[in-house]
DNA sequence: GTCTATACCACGATAGAC
DNA sequence: GTCTATCGTGGTATAGAC
């Protein structure tokens, strides 16, 4: 495949048909979503036939997923380099908790700041992709993450012994959400909370609220013990008798 | 409108159209999401002809709006009772943040166990809509959700009055985009955790782990003076002149 | 191998008969 | 209030041109 004779020649050629469709599928897609963009809008965007996104990419889902592969996996590859960096730096001793967050957090707000590559907008549609209930995203989602998630669990179980494995799962469940959610923000909330435009664009100020904010979280003590479980614990039992339990 | 003859005397009647259409379509929308999900299918599920829902709701858009209110009217409504009943107890000093974060908590995961009501897939086709890039969408749950959110924002200054309120904006908003995430959560994030599945359906748990991971980011320190402030800054170092600023 | 034209069926919406 | 017919648009598949 690929055995174009006008591109066996490494001279710059128009951009290729299959690139052309990716550049303007991710804009489109960022733009309205994956439901509500047509590909009769992508291929017209894109200057090519209804019937070229088909040939190249086989389905309109598969030519997401291409779309997401693209930025994905360089986002998540440098996310484990910089882990590793970290690791290597702090010798036999774990890496901070802090230091592992930025990890996560440095390589999406690179990418949300290379307008290049999609900026913000990318990582809304990827926001929006995991709150998607079509079963394709999800199991694409499962496996581009699966990897990452667990290098950064064995990362933080290092830096934090004493907190149970179950629990640490718990709580980097919430830190991916909250990251997604965050980055994925539509402006309805931010609106809510009063933010000048300047304020709710600007990513990085964004990421150094919600590190902290996560970090919190993440070193806090056990739940047991915690006076946010007790205070749920009187509330819960009125209801507790008059609601069918959920399982 | 509503004037018809069948029902003018309040008898019990055949569940009427309206609302076979509006439970046949949250079935529907929370299975499947809102794009996702065709009139045809809504229509034939509730027994009812394709045109009823347009003669109805005016759209689906509109159908869609009427699906969500019927649940979050009544959940907000009983958030802000929740609250000024925990203010009148406190007399004249502030509630206490753990217990402003259980009257919010506590009625969705009283509609999530409350399976006639459409229970945790409800919440999830929520979290879902919040992500939504749809203007009707947006402009929909803005609506809804401003005074809630107004109020406890309220309610956690005074809890916190040292906090400024522009960093309580932003924590507010990681908290619920933290819920929203949460309680939409699609599996996939789950399955990375090693959950059992009977961890991952009881909603009960879920918040009784999350409400104390956001309960110590809430009450953290400001960030200008967190190490997850300081370990962000190095990284960005390299970055800040390596990608084009994102505005 | 790459691309085009075109046909197919399902979708949301609506007008008009009953 | 309800139903049928119909319109424009959606994703997809394929036959054939280059």
């Amino acid at each position: 495949m690929d055995g174009n004779v006008t591109r066996m020649i490494d001279r710059e050629v128009p951009v290729a048909t299959k690139d052309r469709i990716l550049d303007a599928a991710e804009s489109l897609f960022m733009e309205h979503g994956f439901e509500a963009t047509s590909l009769r809008s992508i291929t017209a965007a894109a200057g090519v036939n209804l019937a070229a996104v088909n040939y190249h990419f086989g389905s309109k889902e598969e030519l997401f997923q291409a779309v997401l592969t693209r930025r994905l996996d360089p986002m998540n590859q440098e996310r484990l380099d910089l882990l590793s960096a970290l690791e290597r730096a702090a010798a036999p001793r774990p890496v901070a908790c802090e230091q592992i967050l930025s990890a996560m957090f440095v390589p999406a707000l690179k990418l949300a700041r290379d307008r290049e590559r999609g900026g913000k907008d990318f990582l809304r549609l990827l926001g929006r992709a995991y709150a998607d209930p079509a079963p394709f995203i999800r199991q694409f989602l499962s496996g581009q993450y699966a990897v990452m998630i667990a290098r950064f669990k064995a990362a933080f179980a290092h830096a934090l012994p004493e907190l149970p494995p179950k629990e640490l799962s718990w709580r980097l469940h919430f830190i991916m959400g909250a990251l997604s959610y965050t980055l994925a923000g539509t402006d309805a909330l931010k609106l809510i909370a009063e933010l000048t435009p300047a304020e709710s664009g600007n990513d990085e100020l964004l990421l150094r609220r919600l590190a902290p904010f996560l970090l919190a979280g993440l070193q806090s003590p056990l739940p047991e013990t915690s006076a946010a479980g007790r205070a749920l614990d009187g509330e819960l039992k009125q209801l507790r008798c008059s609601a069918p339990a959920s399982r």
